[in-house]
DNA sequence: TATCCGTGGAT
DNA sequence: TATCCAAGGAT
């Protein structure tokens, strides 16, 4: 079975910028566990299409993981905006630090060591281990369970299968070529054995699956219902002085969109009250809604023209150096909503 | 074990 | 429009 596995992801394993190309494999040249770690850290819960471009950019800018560890804080939060899930940022630079620190600049080999790092977890390790080390760890991620779960026909629901389908994968992983093989039940869950339409007529692994002989493949795996999303409300406050500078802030580390730059604003809830940061002409200028992962926001947005005056929250960012880009999403939704509300004079242009 | 933590594309 | 869900980790 690992056999027929492998030799479908000789011929249709997906190129990638962290993987190794025909040439350097046929060499024995094995992937760069810096840009490993770094792909597989932007891929937790992201797809590849999303992840593309960022690991692009973070290579060009941090070739190395001693660059990346020697890289201002603001500037690679910033570079992380609009992927999601910012505590893998700061882990990230978090685990590049250490790994300058304790490790030489060398990612460790085991996956005790690697999972002991910020960031890292079980998945994570045996990751970075079979892929860049080719040690034969067993990698479990959403693809695996899913093709464990059809090709042994698991009726138990997740995630009280995962123990079961973690023992599934283990029993195939082959000492030999533990990398690929990790990459290859994954592609497969990407390209064939997909949630919905699986395309179990090309599938490698058609004849030995249990779900496609028995037809129950559009039922695994079998999930847990999910809560329903609350809905929350809250005011955000864009405020720009006359010079065009804008009132921003740096969340706080811990919690939602943590370490990022944003806009002040209220509590996020049933019935908040508006805190304006500062007094000023506040207007309403429309509402940005935004869906997170556990609950649904609506934004009312307040501009105002600001005097010079230092805020109670936050700081004057000049308009030269404020770049939505480096916002999260909901943030940049908001940006959107009030920024025809407030365009300003600038020096020198004449209207 | 359950909850929190983003985003955008597919259907 | 609503829902799913993608190479999960931290607490």
């Amino acid at each position: 079975m690992t056999a027929a596995l492998l030799a479908w992801y000789d011929r249709h394993a997906r190129l990638m910028p962290w993987r190794t190309g025909p040439a350097e494999k046929a060499a024995g040249i094995r992937p760069d566990p810096y840009r490993v770690w770094l792909s597989e850290v932007m891929l937790q819960q992201t797809t590849v299409a999303a992840v593309r471009k960022y690991h692009e950019r973070f290579t060009t800018l941090w070739p190395s993981v001693a660059d990346l560890a020697a890289a201002e804080d603001a500037d690679v939060m910033a570079e992380w905006a609009g992927l999601g899930y910012y505590a893998r940022a700061r882990n990230l630079l978090k685990c590049a630090r250490v790994v300058m620190a304790d490790h030489g600049g060398r990612f460790p080999d085991t996956h005790d060591a690697l999972i002991a790092l910020p960031g890292i977890g079980p998945y994570t390790a045996a990751a970075i281990a079979a892929i860049a080390f080719d040690r034969p760890e067993t990698v479990v991620d959403g693809n695996v369970e899913r093709v464990m779960s059809r090709l042994f026909d698991v009726s138990t629901p997740l995630p009280a299968a995962k123990p079961e389908l973690t023992d599934h994968a283990a029993r195939l992983t082959p000492r030999d070529r533990p990398g690929d093989h990790a990459q290859a039940v994954m592609d497969l869950g990407a390209t064939i054995c997909t949630p919905r339409n699986p395309a179990c007529g090309i599938c490698p692994l058609r004849a030995p699956c249990l779900a496609r002989q028995r037809g129950t493949q559009d039922d695994r795996p079998v999930k847990a219902p999910k809560k329903p999303k609350p809905q929350r409300t809250g005011y955000a406050y864009v405020g720009r002085r006359a010079d065009g500078a804008w009132l921003v802030e740096t969340r706080p580390d811990k919690g939602l969109l943590g370490g990022m730059l944003g806009f002040p604003g209220s509590e996020w809830g049933e019935t908040p009250e508006p805190t304006p940061p500062l007094r000023a002409e506040w207007r309403p200028a429309g509402e940005a809604r935004h869906v997170f992962t556990h609950f649904a926001l609506t934004l009312t947005v307040m501009v105002a023209e600001l005097p010079p005056a230092n805020p109670e929250r936050g700081h004057f960012l000049a308009a030269d150096r404020f770049d939505p880009t480096a916002l999260p999403t909901v943030m940049r939704k908001v940006h959107e909503v009030a920024a025809p509300h407030l365009d300003v004079e600038r020096p020198g242009a004449s209207g």
